[in-house]
Order: structure tokens, then sequence, then C-alpha cells
DNA sequence: ATATTTAATCGTAAATATACGATAATCATA
DNA sequence: TATGATTATCGTATATTTACGATTAAATAT
């Protein structure tokens, strides 16, 4: 059967993922948790705390900063890397949404 | 400086970080939702919904019962896919602390 | 018993992600 | 101006992900 499989993923659907997937791995969560703690925010001093290469941990700043979960501005010698509040407040509006439908709507009948 | 960089990733981080990476792709996405508006949750009826092959779609239902965010259990020549409320709550659990500690803390002081 | 339906798995190709060291670029300092 | 500090980028190797068609396996129907 099957007549049409022409929908494709929505916009919705595929931000979602992009910010899902942005946070789907530990060095990043842990940047994040860095971040929240705000004991720091220069690129070095979140280098010092993960067991990784400078530049890899550049490469990782750069993808949450890609999807817009944090900021960063150059101040002098250093980049000052921020979360940013807009990226959060998606995150949040996206996932709580999702979290409420399936804790409300799922309880009783499934196979 | 840096003395040491011992610290790996704690057992949280990377659990979030799987659970994240799980729901960094718009099939996965989209599932999630089928799931949640429970029209359907065969393979089949998913598959019918969704822009991708059969053996893609499989492949994708075994990335998000592998981490625990579905269930799926054979029903006759079928099977049958349910959101996991564990899963989902794991997720709720995880997350929300995570956007509490950004929303509150992160207020004021940055860069 | 045979055919049909449904879903999982296999094999594989192409793309993406991850990590590192080396290098470049930029700003501050001596 | 030269040096040092900091971060981004480049080049690259390896691993993982994603997708598909083909095949297999299991249950049901004929």
């Amino acid at each position: 059967m099957a007549i049409t499989k022409a929908k494709l993923f929505d916009p919705s659907q595929k931000r979602s993922a992009e910010l899902m997937k942005a946070l789907g791995h530990p060095a990043r969560i842990a940047i994040i948790e860095l971040l929240a703690d705000r004991e720091t925010c220069f690129c070095g001093d979140i280098t010092d705390e993960l067991p990784l290469a400078q530049s890899t941990v550049s490469q990782h700043l750069k993808a949450l900063k890609k999807v817009g979960i944090i900021t960063g501005e150059i101040d002098g010698v250093r980049t000052c890397y921020c979360l940013s509040e807009e990226g959060i407040q998606e995150i949040n509006e996206l996932l709580i949404p999702l979290i409420n439908d399936v804790t409300t709507k799922n309880k009783e009948n499934c196979c």
C-alpha cells in the first residue's frame, strides 16, 4: 500500500534533531555543564577540564556555537564562551512538549 | 599549566549524551512524535509515514530501543513499538536540571 | 505444505564525526 | 619589533552513521 511517501521531515523535526545531535557527545555535555557552573568560560580553561586536545575542544565549541547553544566572543587574545539563553530556551520549548505528550498520552494503551 | 587531565567523562555525562544522540536525527524525532500521538505503533505503519526504506526505519527503531527510549515487542508477525516511560522520564530528569541551571545561573554575568 | 506478510539482519557504499598534531592568526607584552 | 599566549584552522586518519537493496526468519493464511 503506502500510496505516497512524499512527506519529508518538517523544519521543527530537523531543528530538534540538530539541537539534540549537538548535545549528543559527552564532551559537549561537559562543556554545557561547565558553562552553566560559570567557573570559567575561556577555551583554555575548558580545555584544561576536559580529557581532550585543544584543537578537539575548539571543534566541539564550534559545533555548539553553530547550532546556537552557546555564544563565543573574542576578548583580547582569548575567546569567551557563554551559554545562549535563546538556544537553551529553544531546547526547552522543543523538548518539553514532547516529554509532556508522552507522559500524558502514553499512560495506558500500548500493545 | 594544566597539571592533570585525568578527569574523564562521568557516567551521567555519557548517559545524557547517549540519549541526546539517539534523538539527534529527524527520523527518530518523527518516530517519537508518531508514537506519542499513538495513531500507530507497528514498524510497517511507521515506515509508511517516513520517507525512508523499511530497513532504514528498522535501524532507527533499533537505535531508539537500544538506549531505552522505546520498547518493542513481537505481536504475531509484527512488532509493536511504544515509548518507554522510563526512558522519557530519564530524558526529563537529565535535561531539566541542565536547563534550570542555565536559565537561573546564567542570567547576568557573561563576558 | 506452500505462499504471504512483516520485520530484522546482512553487506556495502557514501557521508559525517571525532580525534590529533602542526600550523597560522591575533593580540598582548617585553 | 620580537616574544609569548591563546585560539582557530588545516590536514589527516579512523570510526561511526546513514542509507539502500537483498536476504533471512518467523508467523499467519491459503
